[in-house]
RNA sequence: GCUCUCGUAGCUCAAAUGGAUAGAGCAACAGACUUCUAAUCUGUAGGUUAUAGGUUCGAGUCCUAUCGAGAGCGCCA
């Protein structure tokens, strides 16, 4: 919540202390119409001999704050608050002043993870909208924030693709993204396929490790092209990343890292494999048999890496549900290792299906490029309004792929349904766009008449897009807290919705007082501003026209 | 076989830390445009929260069982 809530709830939390009461108080959103805020905490008291004691010196705390116009008592304990709007215009703008707190945390967001010589497809979407949503968000109340692509340029995938270059002797110098794309697959399925292939692949991943010369001059290349080609594509859907460590960076640090491990008899040798001692089950497995690294073994050289290089409070690893089994075993070894302390957290989230729940592919059967869907979005927004001009059916096309992922909670999986998303009626990246380019153009014309607001002239539905805008921080607290961007994304839907109302309900135009016009344009302003707030933690660039 | 997640309106989803009468959006139906951009707004209808028990002042939310769906389960990442 905004500091002006913030306060208050502390205060009244310190009420129920002088009963001897451990309850930290804090808001809901009201359940009475009338109402915009409830607090329950006194229900559970409501039998105890000195409730209506407490109850009073509650009410008399929020009455002197003035942030509250009424309050309504039930003799059950709840207590329901409606807002001081003509207060709170001079205390909440809704902008990032209003959330900067002390105790900052530095914050690694692990996201994005493409790998190289592999385009960037639809699996990739929802951890690129996810990460930077919270990436943002958590940026938005003052955490320092630290975003980190953990690029998969190491291991077998890659010696697989530098085994099949051999085998067909391309030279990859003569490659571009698009063709080296197409390989991985080819590839991949020879190494499944063919005994003899999946041999040399083994030898080559070896080699690599041991930073044999040639090869880690064609690995270069294949890095250099993959870039190149990933960086074209976070240009178009806007992403960008503070850091681009890849699992090589932190390779060096392994032989020693297991060394350590070894010594400390924290692993012990399984049929030549290492297992962890820690009593799992299963058992946790750190190196293969023939001494060469698994997923686990990069996590955990990484967590070494960013604690000496980078230095954090908390990791954030916004990765596929499917794989929280790989994450508990990650968070409970480095405890176990004794690696550190520090706060890590698995942001799972569901899979992203087609309209009809199937898996996302392109009509040969392969994974769909994140570029196609893009480009399919980008020619449906076209469709329905060819006079815009690129850049602004590129932000729209960029508003739904993310504002369709972000509505639904994220743990879920969810059905991307081109025609409903793009549709302009309903919680779309297209409706929301469109009532901010409204307001925009309503402050636009009217600029000449924006004067200082003294008093709020309020009929029902100011007050009540008011009172939601007045609210942004308890939704920005509940998105932040929860690592779920939902929060925001609906209520994103619900202030333009109500700002429409407000727009049909009274033109401005129209009205010849001056104080209510300036009434109405603050209001106005205030929902733009929010808008974009909100926007921007959910990585949504507002256009201006439409 | 073991472990985890989930089951809410015809469809897609909300309801954070247990709180009052479970809310939205689509689709359906009925209305409002010589417009501050109708790409909008208003209204109607739609529910035994999978089922059966339990915990308590109070359960969609916590516990147990059953049914149903999905995912994962040491040498891929």
């Amino acid at each position: 919540m905004n500091n002006v809530f913030n306060n208050l709830t502390d205060s009244l939390s310190a009420e129920f202390k002088n009963f001897d009461l451990d309850e930290v108080v804090h808001f809901s959103l009201s359940k009475l119409t009338d109402y915009d805020l409830q607090i329950n905490n006194l229900v559970k008291y409501n039998k105890a001999r000195y409730f209506n004691e407490l109850q009073e010196n509650i009410i008399k705390k929020i009455n002197s704050s003035e942030i509250f116009q009424t309050v309504d008592e039930s003799n059950l304990g709840f207590l329901n608050l409606s807002l001081n709007h003509n207060f709170l215009m001079k205390q909440i703008t809704n902008t990032q002043n209003d959330f900067k707190h002390n105790k900052s945390h530095k914050i690694i967001f692990d996201y994005g993870g493409p790998n190289i010589g592999k385009p960037l497809h639809v699996g990739h979407m929802r951890t690129l909208n996810i990460g930077r949503s919270l990436y943002n968000i958590h940026s938005f109340i003052g955490n320092e924030v630290i975003s980190d692509i953990h690029l998969g340029d190491w291991g077998m995938p890659i010696a697989q693709i530098i085994t099949y270059l051999e085998s067909k002797n391309i030279d990859i110098k003569i490659l571009d993204s698009s063709q080296l794309e197409i390989i991985y697959p080819k590839a991949s399925e020879m190494y499944k396929n063919n005994l003899e292939f999946r041999d040399r692949a083994q030898v080559i991943n070896k080699l690599l490790n041991n930073n044999d010369k040639n090869l880690l001059q064609i690995w270069e290349s294949i890095k250099k092209i993959s870039i190149a080609s990933l960086e074209e594509n976070f240009k178009i859907l806007n992403h960008n990343f503070d850091y681009w460590l890849g699992e090589s960076d932190v390779n060096d640090l392994i032989p020693g890292m297991i060394e350590d491990l070894i010594k400390n008899n924290k692993v012990v040798d399984d049929e030549g494999a290492l297992i962890s001692v820690e009593d799992t089950d299963p058992k946790i497995l750190i190196t293969k048999s023939d001494g060469s690294y698994l997923y686990i073994t990069t996590d955990l050289a990484t967590i070494l890496y960013r604690q000496n290089n980078i230095g954090y409070d908390k990791t954030l690893y916004i990765v596929d549900n499917r794989q929280s089994l790989h994450f508990k075993q990650l968070f409970s070894s480095l405890k176990f290792f004794n690696f550190n302390d520090l706060d890590h957290e698995h942001i799972a989230y569901g899979t992203l299906n087609d309209s009809k729940g199937n898996p996302f592919k392109t009509r040969d059967g392969g994974t769909k490029p994140l570029r196609e869907l893009f480009n399919e979005t980008y020619i449906y927004i076209e469709k329905i309004n060819n006079s815009l001009d690129h850049s602004t059916i590129s932000k729209l096309t960029n508003s739904v792929l993310t504002y369709s992922d972000l509505i639904t909670n994220r743990k879920t999986d969810y059905k991307f349904d081109l025609e409903k998303f793009t549709n302009v009626n309903g919680k779309t990246g297209i409706y929301v766009q469109y009532s901010q380019v409204r307001a925009r153009k309503l402050l636009g014309n009217s600029e000449s008449q924006n004067s200082e607001v003294t008093e709020l002239i309020l009929n029902d539905t100011d007050k009540q897009l008011l009172s939601r805008l007045f609210l942004f921080g308890y939704f920005l607290e509940q998105s932040a807290s929860l690592n779920e961007p939902h929060h925001l994304a609906n209520y994103l839907y619900e202030i333009s919705n109500l700002f429409n109302q407000f727009y049909e309900n009274e033109k401005i135009s129209d009205i010849n007082d001056p104080q209510h016009v300036s009434s109405k344009l603050f209001i106005t302003n205030l929902f733009l501003t929010t808008s974009n707030s909100v926007m921007s933690c959910l990585g949504i660039t507002p256009v201006d026209k439409m």
